[in-house]
DNA sequence: CTAACGCTGTGACCTGTTTCACGACCACCG
DNA sequence: CGGTGGTCGTGAAACAGGTCACAGCGTTAG
């Protein structure tokens, strides 16, 4: 059973969406859907049933042609997949107006990913607890995320503060970043970057949508 | 010269990294630069120099083999590809959280494409200034939305209301969304969605790093 | 009991994107 | 004044990701 499979080569697409599938199971769960096909989960989740069974492949479960996927076997399974095994503590570095939003969505909602820790330079924002999360000074991050086992962080400092943030998380052993910061962050190849860039997603929207308004127009 | 090109076909990665190309160029206006090269900026943007050669076709400025390319006049360019002509109006739904931050951020930073709108369901909220910008009852979003010509939008709701708040900014004549609630949107085919699902990202960011850290630790 | 159905898993194919490679060009240097 | 070096634009090759199609199989209707 440890033997573990040969490092699946799996695309970061493929990922994002068997997150997706997750959650969207999670709901399904709650409303007491027990089965769901390809296609239903493809409805929802906005792709084709082949993505979806595609998608499934890698982790490891295989529904039944008849009922299709069980949906409590599937959580699991994706469970098992994506997750690590003891959960996982997450550090934010930024508490300001983006941070404090992003601490009042993720508190107590996922119960391996929780946020564990924030961290901030600002000695009025030390020490002080927000949204059920701990401060905690720039000087004492690497003692806080070794001692709780951190190796993911959340940056949303402004953008001229994120890369020395970067180093620093780095040096204290994180593996994985989440940066809101419209900042290429230079990183060690072992260290995963996640940028969300608003600026440029609200941009591609502009573009886009006056795209179609012109097709639409003169169809 | 109105002779627009046949609607060239750009994909939707290539404006993404467009506009970060445009950003990436004022930072180098303001520091002093005049001209850049391919290389350069593919090294800011996080690509290869092809690449960038590759999106720059697509907006119809031609660099110099020996200086590269003038950075005013390719952000002149560029600003002539991605924006609507006249600049164009945001509104934002949901004052709450998420909201907030994103009216703090945006308030003032692009000339064009300004949030000029918010609109909240809470009464407390309504008729309130919040970060510079008016907020609205959900009852005038038609009305604010047409007399000022809005087309874009971004929703900050929670997820069970998303659906509804989407249907009605698209019969408030929105083309373009970005939307922050963890649910596909279904509209029409000449609206266009962005999502941004910070739970999918933080759990990507999570399995690679796990990845990387299995990979890293027996190479 | 049999046939027909509908779904899954997966190999083969196809499409869109990225990378490579090369001709053309210009400035500079010897 | 010719050679050299470096860069741009772009056709073509390479790649990745997504779609198609079909064999296999339990279920179910007749
Ligand atoms: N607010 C948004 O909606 C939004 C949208 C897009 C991008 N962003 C990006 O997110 C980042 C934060 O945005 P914000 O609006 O929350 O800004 P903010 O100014 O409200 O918050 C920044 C926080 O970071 C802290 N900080 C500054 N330097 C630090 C350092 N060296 N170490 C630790 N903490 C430090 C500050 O004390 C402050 O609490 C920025 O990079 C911004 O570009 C924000
Ligand atoms: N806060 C975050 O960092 C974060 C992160 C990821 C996703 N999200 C998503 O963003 C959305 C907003 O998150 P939040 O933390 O700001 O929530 P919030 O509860 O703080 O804010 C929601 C706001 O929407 C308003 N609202 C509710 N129903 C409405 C309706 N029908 N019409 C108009 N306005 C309505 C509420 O009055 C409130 O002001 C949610 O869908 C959440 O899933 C938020």
């Amino acid at each position: 059973m440890a033997a573990q499979k040969v490092a699946r080569l799996i695309s970061e697409r493929s990922i994002g969406r068997l997150s997706l599938y997750r959650r969207l199971l999670n709901v399904l769960q709650g409303e007491g859907v027990r089965n769901i096909y390809s296609h239903q989960l493809a409805a929802m989740a906005g792709c084709t049933a082949a993505q979806v069974r595609r998608d499934l492949m890698a982790v490891g479960y295989s529904g039944s042609p008849t009922h299709g996927y069980e949906v409590p076997r599937l959580i699991e399974s994706l469970r098992e997949f994506l997750d690590a095994p003891g959960g996982q503590g997450v550090a934010l570095v930024g508490v300001g107006n983006l941070g404090k939003a992003i601490l009042s969505y993720f508190t107590g909602r996922r119960p391996n990913l929780q946020i564990a820790a924030a961290f901030d330079s600002d000695p009025y924002k030390v020490n002080r607890v927000i949204h059920g999360c701990r401060c905690y000074s720039m000087e004492h991050l690497a003692e806080v995320a070794e001692g709780q086992g951190i190796r993911l962080a959340i940056i949303t400092v402004p953008a001229q503060a994120a890369q020395a943030v970067a180093d620093a998380l780095v040096q204290a052993g994180v593996r994985g970043i989440l940066n809101f910061a419209p900042v290429r962050l230079r990183v060690p190849d072992h260290v995963h970057v996640e940028d969300i860039d608003m600026t440029v997603s609200l941009e591609k929207v502009a573009y886009f949508a006056r795209q179609s308004a012109e097709r639409g127009s003169r169809p």
